[in-house]
DNA sequence: CTTGCGCTTAACCTCTGGGTTAATTAACTA
DNA sequence: TAGTTAATTAACCCAGAGGTTAAGCGCAAG
């Protein structure tokens, strides 16, 4: 078995699933109830699966409940997610500042005539 | 071809492409640079590969120094994962606020002697 | 107690992701 | 010009992801 990142991020790679995620956060459901958006597009055992892999990744949890198996969302796995992109939090923001800074000078190039030689990649 | 986020997050769902973007945060490097740490588990070809993903998913620029392909990290389509996931926030967090209510209850029970049924699931 | 519903398991198929080796391109260097 | 370094391309292999159909299991309602 890999290591749980890697089996999150593999697990969020698939539309599928992630809208599965999305029906999630509106309430606990049921299988069938998971199913439906998609069985016009595959199979009740493609779907188990998905839910398999979701499950597997922690990102939601099956319980029983008689014949139904109600899945929840399980979010803190997701914030396991967030909580690693967020070493990389401080490059997006530098370059939204660069990007900034690159405007202002755009802007005042008009009164000052063109002084930076602009550095590419935004 | 597939959804961009979808793109991301299966490059994402690679440990050593992680490695590469990490190694991306401390500064530009190149094709060599980057496949120095795999070099004992994996070919450059390889390498080359995972840059392509990485590269495809528009996480790292590629240019061009003579004979080098310098890269460098894309912070800002790490920023659209996290966007995504932003939606989600709202219940990790008000996960942790059940932890805290829970872990209240508990340390009042002594007190006022279990009056909650508990919900399961954190 | 059997019928039907909800879901899973089994067995299978196909395609792609991640790896390989060998050959190739491109640029610098002696 | 010949040789070396950096990296890519080509052709291939194999395991696993994502899908299928068909069969099976657990439960509840007639």
């Amino acid at each position: 078995m890999q290591d749980a990142l890697t089996q999150k991020f593999s697990a969020l790679a698939d539309p599928t699933r992630r809208a599965m995620l999305e029906q999630l956060s509106r309430g606990t459901a049921s299988v069938s109830d998971l199913a439906k958006p998609f069985l016009k597009e595959m199979s009740l055992p493609a779907v188990t699966k998905h839910l398999k892999v979701l499950e597997a990744a922690g990102l939601i949890t099956k319980s029983r409940d008689a014949q139904w198996r109600p899945c929840t969302l399980n979010a803190e796995a997701l914030k396991h997610v967030s909580d690693w992109m967020e070493q990389y939090r401080i490059f997006w923001e530098e370059s939204l500042d660069r990007l900034d800074a690159y405007l202002k000078t755009v802007t005042q190039k008009k009164a000052t005539k063109g002084k930076k030689n602009g550095r590419k990649q935004v």
